[in-house]
DNA sequence: GATACGTGGAC
DNA sequence: TGTCCAAGTAT
């Protein structure tokens, strides 16, 4: 493997430029985000799609464009309405940092996006591959833009053994993007390294024979792409047992509650929630509802069960019901009617609990 | 610097 | 079913 002091010495970045930039010009995705410049649709594009797929994004980006079309309409939004259109794209602290980063950029920068990567930077949300990507992309300053494709890239040309999961491996080739990128467009070779990625230079099973820059890749000169990049595998996530329950009043209303505004799904309605080991739940949702929400009746079993799974744990939810006098006295939730119930409860495993109690 | 933070799709 | 991933950031 080379090393980070000497790895660009022998290498022909003119050439690479060159050939990736030609590339890109003839390869490029028609997608929505880059129709223009406009550094808000930048901004917004590039927020979802972190740690998210371009197919995913598209119809959620369309929609939010067509609600918060600019900043001064995203700043002045109810942040419920804002979050309703983040939901199931996950991650949801992006959506309230972006909210957040907006109203500071109406409030203290004149609803003008700072072409300054420093300022910019200082948003909330923003880190070193989102400021990279909007400087650049919008602006066409000399940006480095490090996403996961751009360390897959990099990793095989200039055969890097380092684990790109590392903060350090990170920096490092945020350093030689500085250097391969003097004297391009900051917008074309940033998008043209991460549309490489994506479209050839993929995780598994690479097309190297169509690559543009195969005959500059050190990887593939080796026969050595299969085993880059170097990346420490995930440890395995936690199980925890989990009861759900969908409770109905007198007058047709359901029961929703408040997670805590820190955390997992942070701030987000659920249908009464709490995690129990399984040969419990009944009773412990039977003593949650009861001193959490004063509803104190006999729970139905449903039977019906399904995973959760996040990044880090799974929930394995079971479904409870029951029909509760109608009253409002509760710590962290309230009564809605179906419709509103149903609307309000957040995240996709809470649409799965409403199916699987009818 | 390791860990928390969502979700759906590919294989 | 399991595993990995997809244009990362905050703490």
């Amino acid at each position: 493997m080379t090393s980070y002091s000497n790895r660009l010495e022998t290498f022909p970045i003119g050439e690479f430029c060159r050939k990736i930039l030609k590339w890109y010009e003839k390869n490029k995705r028609p997608l929505p985000w880059r129709e223009n410049k406009d550094p808000y649709r930048i901004w917004v594009s590039e927020i979802m799609l972190q740690q998210t797929k371009v197919d995913t994004v598209k119809p959620y980006f369309e929609n939010f464009m067509n609600k918060f079309p600019t900043p001064e309409v995203l700043a002045e939004a109810e942040e419920e309405q804002v979050m309703k259109a983040w939901e199931g794209l996950g991650y949801y602290s992006r959506a309230r940092n972006l909210q957040s980063a907006v109203k500071e950029v109406v409030h203290h920068y004149g609803g003008e996006i700072p072409k300054s990567p420093e300022d910019f930077a200082s948003l909330k949300g923003v880190g070193p591959y989102t400021k990279g990507a909007v400087m650049s992309i919008a602006y066409d300053l000399e940006e480095p833009a490090v996403d996961g494709n751009v360390m897959r890239v990099l990793a095989r040309v200039l055969l890097i053994g380092d684990d790109i999961g590392k903060q350090r491996t990170r920096k490092q080739v945020e350093q030689d993007v500085r250097a391969l990128m003097v004297g391009t467009s900051p917008a074309d070779f940033n998008q043209a390294l991460m549309e490489l990625g994506a479209l050839v230079c993929t995780p598994k099973n690479p097309d190297c024979t169509a690559c543009p820059v195969n005959n500059t890749c050190r990887a593939y000169q080796r026969g050595m792409t299969r085993e880059l990049p170097v990346k420490a595998k995930k440890k395995k996530q936690q199980r925890q047992t989990m009861a759900a329950a969908v409770i109905e009043n007198k007058n047709g209303e359901i029961l929703v509650e408040q997670r805590p505004d820190k955390g997992l799904l942070a701030g987000m309605w659920q249908f009464p929630m709490v995690e129990a080991s399984p040969a419990l739940l009944h009773e412990a949702m039977s003593n949650y509802l009861k001193e959490t929400h004063h509803v104190d009746v006999v729970l139905e079993a449903t039977e019906q069960r399904f995973d959760h799974v996040f990044s880090h744990l799974i929930w394995d939810i079971h479904v409870f019901r029951t029909t509760a006098h109608a009253h409002t006295l509760t710590l962290n939730g309230k009564w809605l009617t179906k419709t509103k119930a149903k609307q309000l409860a957040f995240s996709v495993s809470h649409q799965k609990i409403w199916e699987q109690q009818l």
